[in-house]
Formats: structure tokens, C-alpha cells, sequence
DNA sequence: GAATTAATAATTCAATTGGATTTATTTATT
DNA sequence: AATAAATAAATCCAATTGAATTATTAATTC
């Protein structure tokens, strides 16, 4: 048949990839015990039947692998179900006290610390405010809030704490004037590895990733997650940021940047080119207050704090509106993402504003061709930047990301 | 601890997800074959010890799985690689015989029916232009076209045929106007499930997919998809399409349309907001060569056929440059892609104008805080739709979609 | 209405299956 | 002699299968 060799010879470049591992038992086994933890954290609550015909194991698999989830002290069982023909079933439900995890939020106008527990809940909480965040204040809030707060656990909780995530800004160096901060103040960041830094003031694992993304997996595992397999996400606070949802999974991208949204072009009030984070951040707003005369500073000291500031306030939420709406049709024209979620380090009531002047402006662009997105309030609020760090460790350890068997190598690996 | 509750009760919606299923040996043993097979492709040719290495498996489960599949007649042994210490080894390399396919590429203006071997090649091929596609042709074209080439291959080699995959654009109907076809002329696929009548035509099993994912699917896997783990991709056909890799495989998203990008709002000539494909699709230099009296006829029969067309072709190929600039900068600050990968059907040396014009074009943006994507000419070229058709066959049957152990549910089972 | 029997469903026990690993051996080379 | 590839045999381990146990509701009989 090579006679009849159409056109041919394809180049392939070097391989760059390092893909996953081979499967095995031992894989295997942690795969499915994670897989049943994360339904039952899904649901609510399930019975060994239920797990079985959900996951398509054996029911007498799941039966070995729930005892020991059981034994281990994740998951607990509640009242027995009857009313119904046959055994009644036992529905098993997350233990919340069965692991710990600390939250830091660390921002360009405030820092929080969290302790959540395992479902989500945040048990404990500290909060600092400051004109711009420098390391050493950082690390001395950090390690002296934890000891704080483990002071109020006793021994058998404290054994149970599974790490530290920490949720932070890329770049803080970066528009450091816009919000005021001296120039070059924040130049010192530029040196500083605040992950290792806290871990070598901690003794519990630290893991760290960009702010926004952070929120977005909290949205995704506390929040509307469950009902969208896929999903835009904006977090607007000092600076909007964003993640992005793909197959009930956080994606990250390459650089960890993706979804960070910032960016992204949009057409400006005066139909100039201008990036969504000059339009739709709190910094705006705040510099729009200033120029009034308006005290900002109750923008940054918690969300609850926040007044309806009148004029100003309503130009920054349509003026926002516009260029989320824009950021969503380019964001749908890439992904057919089924939802676009907003939420920010704001009141709910500001929230249900910029969303409904969202949807408004949606509707006003060219969307012919366009799989719009279903445009929604966030579910966690203000503090799911926190809220997502600490589930970082929790994450890492006990529950599954959809369907990935094999995590993904990591980045320096794939050189 | 109870006392200490922060704010909690989060809203938790009703689940919609079905996660992938539990995990076993059987699928472990399928996985890690098809992992085997993906990595010899992947590199051209390996030893077992080398897939045990990168695979992570044990020498002897990959002794086992490999004999298998040369058992299979998949893999074929090559020349003992002596001149290093210790037993020489033997690189194992795909067997391109092992499995033929059948790809249709159906467009606005040609149909092509090639027969692709198991390294990408294709073997044979058939042609055909028309003013416009209708149903009843198309069946004719495929099913004789499938008699005629498998006339000419011997029983042997007709018994390893694996399907036939469709490459076929969305919604025919919409912008039919745009291409010349009579008003309503198109309405006739509205009704028409291609996939179905092909199926019971042809005694293979029938796959089928948007023509732009497919020409991606075919650059991931037989063109620079092994050196950029994630890229955009653009493939300029009457109208542009394309398609989104992520993680090294194709992500189509929920409604199969991701990376779609025609609809994707950007900046025209005079300032004016308008669609990616309404500026940089060959239906538009179409028109405007027939504005200024060209024939464009030589643009459908062949890529090879193109000529310089002179002053209207370079101001397509600058308008479209912008346009794709923006769609570059627009996708980058959604996902941090590594590269943006363009093709089309036409001829390279089109492509490479295209291309560089492009370069030129992004480096005049405002690309402040964006992760911009390396732009690159596709390496698969104008049959790319048609390879990538034949191609799903192959990977539904022989090849991992990277790390992902159990396939996403269907679309239809998640609601 | 009470007692009895059938049907159903959840759960678990015991035996089997099958694929990966481990250990030891053979082979071919520098 | 050292090294590396490849394979054979034995072992391990998690999932499955099929049977048994338990707890319940539903239907029937007295």
C-alpha cells in the first residue's frame, strides 16, 4: 500500500511531556477511598448502598473501604433511614471534627486567619487591617495567631490539624500606587518566599496559591460548585481577580495564572481599550470616593462595614457591570463554561447590584453564536479567599479532583 | 468548640454531578495498555525499560503488557540499540499498519475522505468541491468513497479498519448566506443527523466532531501538541474555528463548542465592535475578491491551488492579524495557554504570512500583566480537519486522553 | 387486631480473580 | 567484573462474586 502514500511526513517535535504514572492497586485504593469521601462531602450524606451504586464499585467494597473511613474517624453514621421496605439504611456523614485546617487571607488592605474544620465551617477567625502589608508583619500575624488559636484546641484537636493554606496576590509589587502604598514600599515582596517563610516558622504543612483561584475553589466545593460542572469566577477585591472551573476541577494552567482575569481588554466608558482590573476592582471605587471627599476606610475593615455610599458608588457598579459583562461573552467565547459567578469583598447586598447590573449589560452586546453562561451571585462571600486557602491541605490530602487518578506532575517537572 | 462558630452555613445547592466511577483491575490493565501505547507514540520508539521508567510501572508489568500488544501486531520491534553497557535494547515502535481509519472532512465548499494509518499518515484520499453541501451528496461521496478505497486494500487490511470519523462544522444553516448559498438551502440540515446516516450506511463504527476541534485534535496529537501541553488554536476555514488543548488533551467542554472563538468580540478597523470569524474567515476574502472582479475559485479546490492574490489578499491577511491578536490576548488572559497555534486551509506559505503578521500585530497591545502564549504555525497544514476525524476512532479505541483514568459521563447522563 | 409469611434491601463473610510487584535468573554487552 | 535489559516464578493485594445474615415493610391468614 505505500504506493499510495498521500501527503505525509507530519514533523513532531521533541516530547516535552512527562505524563502521568501507571495505575496500580495500591493508586487504586486511594483513589476510590477518596472518591467516597468526596461523594459523601457531595451529597451530604450516603449510605454504603448509596456510595456503591453512585461510584459502580462492588457494595461489599465499599463496605471495606467506608469501615475503615469510619475506623479512621472521617465519617460517622447517622440515624438509621426506615420507612422503607428492607434493612434501613445507615447514611454516613463527614466527621466536621475529624480534621482541622488554618486559612490565611493575606491582601493589599487587610489579613485574615481562619481555622475551618471539615466541612467548610470556619470555627475561629482573626483579622488585621493596614495601609499596605509588609512580610514581617505578615509572618509575626501569622505564627502568633496560630499559637492563639491552637491555644484554644486541646490536644487531640490540635493533632488533627492537616495544615496551613495561604491565599495571596500575584505580584504584589505591582500597581502598588493605585492603592496607595508608598513607591517601592512594596518592592521588598518582590525578594520574599512567604511560603517557605511560614513554613519555617510552622510545623504544620504550608501550601499557597493566588487569592482569586483560591476563592473560586471554595466557591466550587462550599458553594454553587456542585451544581456547575464548569464555571467562570470573579472575585473582586482591592484588585478583581478570577479562577476558572473545568470538569468540576480548579485549572490552574501552566503558570498558575489562569483565570486571574486582570487583564483581560474591554471597551472603556469613552470606547477606549482599557484592562477589566482598571474598571471592576475596590480600588477604583475607593480612589472615586476619595476624590469626593468620601472616607474610603470602611471599604477595607470587614465587608459588614460597608455603607451604600450613594453616587460614586452606583457609577463604580454599572461602570463594573459593563466590563464583567464584556469579560464573560470573551470568556464564553472561549469556554463554554455554564455559569459566570461573581463574588467580592463586599456586603451580599453589593454582590445582588453587580450582578443584576451585569446581567443588564449582558444582554445589551452581540451575543449571536455565543453558549451563554448563566450569570450568578457567589454563594461563600467576602471571606471565601480564606475559606479557600485552608482547604488547600484538606484537599491535598483527602479528597479527589473529579476524575484524575494521577495528580499532574508538577510544573518544574515538566521541563 | 461549638462556642467558637464563626460565620457559617453556607448554602449548599442540590448536586448535579455523576463523578467518574470507582476504579479496578480490569480498567487498570486497560489504562496502563493504553498509557503504554500513547507513550510509544508519543516518543516514536521505546524499549520496555524505557516505558517502565517514564510510565513509573515495573519492568516486568511492562514486559508483560508489551509483549501483548506486539502480540497484537500494535507494536513491532526495531534494531537492537548496542553500544552502551549491558544487554542491548530493543525500541519498540507503533506498528503504522496496525490500524487504518477513515476521516471525512465536510465543509461549506469540499468534502474530503482520506484513509489515515496509525501514525497519522494519510494513505489514500479522495475530493470533492461544491457551490454548497447537501445531505444526499455527502452520504453518496462517503459511502461510495468507502467502497472505492477499501476496493483497494485486501481483506487483511480491510479487517483493521476502525471506524470512520467526521470532521463537520456546526450549525450549516447559520451564515449561509455569507458563503453564496440560495437563500434556505441549508435549511435541509436542520433535520439531518450525519452521524446517524452515515452509520447505517457503513458497517464501521461512526464518530463525529466540530471541524475546527478536529484539525486541534489532529495538531495535539501529530503536530506541536507534544512540545506545549496547552495551547489555542485557531484553523481559518470559510469560516474560523477552533479548539482548546488543555493538559494535553482536547478540552470540548459541556456543549462540545469550547474554543469555538468565532463569536469572540473584537476590535474592527474603524473602532467597531465585531466577531473574531467576521473578519478572519476565507469567506471574506472570498468577497472581496469578487468586489474587485477576481475569481476566487482557486481558494476552494485545493490549498495548493492559491495564488498571490495580491493587495486584497494582504489586506485579509492584516485585518485578520489583528482581529487574531486580540483574540490571542482576549484567550491568554482567560487561560495562560502556552502557545496560540494557527492553521487554516490554505497554503503554508500563507500561514507563515499570517502568522508573523500576527506577531507583529499582538506586540502593539497592552499586554501588562498578561502571560502571553508563544504564537506558532500549525505543523499539520490544510488536511488537518480530515486527520483529526480519523483520528477518533483510534483514540476512542487505542490511546489515553492523558492522566484521566475513567472518561467523562455523557453530556446527556450529568443533568 | 395479632400472628405469620413473603419480599426487599442493606450489609457482610468467604472464596476467587487478576494484575502489579518482588525476587531471582538469564542474557548480552562494555 | 560490572551493568543493564528482559523474563520467569512467587507473592501480594484490592476488587469482584456469590452466599449468608439481618432488618425492615407488605401481604396474608386467623
Amino acid at each position: 500500500m505505500s504506493s499510495l502514500d498521500g501527503p505525509a511526513n507530519i514533523p513532531v517535535p521533541p516530547p516535552i511531556l512527562n505524563p502521568a504514572g501507571g495505575a496500580n492497586q495500591v493508586r487504586v485504593r486511594a483513589y476510590n477511598e477518596r472518591l467516597v469521601l468526596s461523594l459523601v462531602r457531595l451529597y451530604g450524606a450516603l449510605s454504603k448502598a448509596d456510595i456503591a451504586r453512585r461510584s459502580g464499585l462492588s457494595a461489599q467494597t465499599v463496605s471495606v473501604i467506608m469501615r475503615v473511613l469510619e475506623k479512621e474517624g472521617l465519617l460517622s453514621r447517622g440515624e438509621p433511614v426506615r420507612g422503607r421496605v428492607g434493612q434501613p439504611s445507615i447514611p454516613m456523614h463527614i466527621n466536621p471534627d475529624a480534621v482541622y485546617s488554618f486559612g490565611l487571607k493575606m491582601g493589599r488592605r487587610s489579613a485574615d486567619l481562619v481555622l475551618m474544620d471539615f466541612v467548610g465551617r470556619i470555627r475561629m477567625q482573626l483579622h488585621r487591617t493596614y495601609a499596605y502589608p509588609l512580610p514581617d508583619e505578615i509572618l509575626a500575624f501569622v505564627t502568633s495567631g496560630i499559637r492563639e488559636l491552637e491555644d484554644r484546641l486541646d490536644d487531640k484537636q490540635r493533632g488533627r490539624i492537616a495544615g496551613l493554606g495561604i491565599a495571596a496576590p500575584f505580584e504584589l509589587w505591582n500597581w502598588a500606587e493605585e492603592v496607595g502604598a508608598p513607591p517601592g514600599a512594596m518592592d521588598v515582596w518582590r525578594d520574599v518566599d512567604l511560603q517557605a517563610d511560614i513554613a519555617a516558622r510552622v510545623s504544620h504543612p504550608v501550601f499557597m496559591q493566588n487569592d482569586a483561584t483560591s476563592a473560586c475553589g471554595a466557591e466550587l466545593v462550599f458553594g454553587v460548585g456542585p451544581s456547575y460542572p464548569d464555571f467562570v469566577y470573579f472575585f473582586i477585591g482591592s484588585f478583581i481577580g478570577g479562577g476558572i472551573v473545568l470538569n468540576s476541577a480548579i485549572f490552574s494552567g501552566r503558570t498558575g495564572t489562569a483565570g486571574a482575569i486582570g487583564p483581560l481588554p474591554v471597551r472603556g466608558k469613552n470606547g477606549e481599550t482599557m484592562q477589566l482590573l482598571e474598571i471592576a476592582s475596590i480600588f477604583v471605587l475607593e480612589n472615586m470616593l476619595r476624590e469626593r471627599g468620601i472616607d474610603p476606610e470602611p471599604l477595607w475593615y470587614s465587608a459588614d462595614g460597608w455603607v451604600d455610599f450613594g453616587e460614586p458608588m452606583e457609577a463604580w457598579i454599572q461602570d463594573s457591570a459593563k466590563a464583567l459583562a464584556q469579560a464573560i461573552v470573551a470568556a464564553a467565547s472561549i469556554v463554554d463554561f455554564s455559569a459566570a459567578v461573581i463574588d467580592g469583598g463586599f456586603p451580599d447586598w453589593v454582590r445582588s447590584r453587580v450582578v443584576q447590573a451585569t446581567i443588564d449589560e449582558a444582554a445589551k452586546l452581540d451575543l449571536q453564536g455565543v453558549v451563554m453562561p448563566e450569570i450568578i451571585e457567589g454563594a461563600v462571600g467576602a471571606q471565601a479567599r480564606a475559606i479557600g486557602g485552608a482547604s488547600l491541605p484538606i484537599f491535598a490530602r483527602y479528597l479527589t479532583d473529579q476524575n484524575v487518578l494521577f495528580k499532574e506532575v508538577d510544573h518544574a517537572e515538566r521541563t
